[in-house]
DNA sequence: ATCTACAACCTAAACGTTTCACTTTGATTC
DNA sequence: GAATCAAAGTGAAACGTTTAGGTTGTAGAT
């Protein structure tokens, strides 16, 4: 068993053409008869032929594959983002090498520099900050980066400050007048967009109660946590939905009622958001179209149709659930 | 700009020796001198030399990349199983191609094909199912099951059955005298191993209200929603995580304090375990040693050191947190 | 002085493709 | 009937490696 795995050659000569000609048949290029392309076709079906990819890539110097690079696939935002991206390469006849740079830009150069070393054609990038120096190292690949900015690269974005504006303006409309912000880290731009935004919707028609940052995790610093407890706001704008969950488990272990005593609304629409309690009003952007652009743009920059520096910003909406109330 | 890419040639000839020594030199192997292998490693590094992985494949047949087969990316218990393989796999060198069926068999089969079409050296595969009629189609590359039972291949599983009793005795021992179990889908065998384990203990020492069957999701169907409410039991064991918290939540919208009328235990310890209201009671198994444990045994079996049918056990933990109380 | 043995290194073939440049064939045009 | 041309097909080089086998040169044993 384990027969030899049938190659080109093999198709060929049981077809009784050339190589070269085995070689057209199967990519359906160069100038070949119907008939014989049809027929070679069915010989290769028949032999089990399947191209050796490897060989191909030796020759054309291209792997067909891309990667893509995730600050951190256990945070509950990029599993259905990764999810998108396989679909939408995969369509177009890529594969890809998903990884983890598990939050930290030392590795995420380790696992880029890695991506690089396997050969793919590029790399979807969702960057751990906005920290470009990294990304000066090796610029002659085709990358394109999601959701934050790095200046170089083309950027695929949500219209954050628009979402933080309608969160902030969505509690305003409740009624409340003390409001407080929990970003997230702030040394990435997206972030700081939309709490700058939210921050400026609050001042203009109520009170911005405090602003604190926390990272991307559940667990509140806590300095965050006094702010939350200290019922100084009756409602926060939180900068994404790990954290909006987080305030929320302190402020009912503090005892406050959510939404009675205290509105949340968190950024993101993670799954978990739907399923907490109470669920979580929250900040919709359309992931998998970001995704759908993003494999599209790399695509076309593999295939040279370089328009670089390209910005695209998605539109955002506010979902309301029962995270918020009326004042 | 953008130099041609620096071959292994290049670095013969820089270094003045023979394209099999600087091969050599560069995988450590054949027979060569300290210090020539040194020379032509310093001329490799100074050119920034990278090895062509496609050219390296072609010849050895080996692509240096495994895949990694998840039913559903989204399902919140793969993402860290999926960052434990990669890891894992990339500690000796590997890359790995994630890739998710969407539950769907048919698709399953398709991501495995191209995944072999990619020439990858082996797979890590979480089925969906146990059914192995699939898997008959291409025996001869290394496959290692993770969880699921499929006859012939070297399988990765938790003590399921172990988990069940744990879980339904945690129950009893809380005073529970009337108790129902919520499946998951029965046609996969770790789900009817911890199901029946379950109703094993439960029906020594207690009553079995009902058994019913969910998919994998939070969202219930209405036999199970009305077996849920109709107060038959008095706690309930979930075959999964994600159907519990859907227990949870309809419970809830129907009045039912968690765990004051209803105890509710889970399996798998997603992280919305800890994190929903309230907390999760569930059975924990070792998600990261499962996984180094699958990419070390497919390792071995690319290397051909074939323990083929082997079966690995590992042991699981019963997690108490608020969701279940004394009766 | 010759032989053996071994380390160190090299030559060249192979891996399975793609693709450039060339030939053959038959039809069309003048 | 020669000339032209497009279509269909072929031959062989190239892609960047690995590796089997061969060739040196040196040192120790006889």
């Amino acid at each position: 068993m384990a027969r030899k795995r049938v190659t080109l050659k093999d198709v060929a000569k049981a077809a009784g053409v050339s190589l070269a000609s085995a070689s057209y048949a199967v990519n359906k290029t160069g100038s070949l008869g119907e008939d014989t392309r049809a027929h070679v076709l069915n010989i290769a079906e028949e032999l089990g032929y399947r191209q050796n990819l490897s060989a191909r890539a030796t020759r054309t110097g291209r792997t067909g594959a891309i990667g893509f690079v995730v600050p951190d696939m256990t945070n509950p935002f990029f599993p259905s983002l990764a999810q998108s991206v396989v679909q939408r390469a995969r369509q177009n006849g890529y594969s890809v090498f998903v990884t983890d740079s598990e939050g930290d830009p030392d590795q995420e150069m380790e696992v880029i520099r890695q991506l690089i070393g396997r050969g793919v054609d590029g790399i979807v990038w969702f960057p751990v900050n906005d920290d470009n120096s990294l990304a000066k190292i090796n610029a002659d690949l085709p990358i394109i980066v999601i959701d934050r900015t790095v200046s170089g690269f083309e950027c695929i974005q949500a219209d954050y400050s628009e979402g933080g504006r309608l969160a902030a303006e969505h509690l305003v409309n409740l009624g409340h007048r003390s409001i407080g912000v929990v970003a997230g880290p702030l040394d990435v731009k997206s972030m700081r967009d939309r709490c700058q935004a939210a921050e400026g919707a609050i001042k203009s028609r109520a009170n911005l109660a405090f602003t604190v940052e926390n990272a991307f995790a559940t667990e509140l610093e806590k300095s965050v946590a006094d702010a939350i407890v200290s019922k100084s706001a009756t409602a926060v704008f939180c900068g994404s939905d790990l954290i909006a969950i987080g305030v929320l488990r302190v402020a009912r272990a503090a005892g406050l009622t959510i939404p009675g005593d205290l509105s949340i609304v968190g950024f993101d629409d993670i799954p978990w958001a739907e399923y907490c309690t109470p669920t979580l009003t929250t900040i919709e952007m359309p992931v998998d179209e970001m995704a759908a652009e993003a494999v599209d743009a790399l695509l076309r920059k593999i295939d040279g149709e370089s328009d670089s520096n390209r910005r695209v910003v998605f539109n955002v909406n506010l979902i309301v659930r029962e995270s918020t109330a009326q004042f």
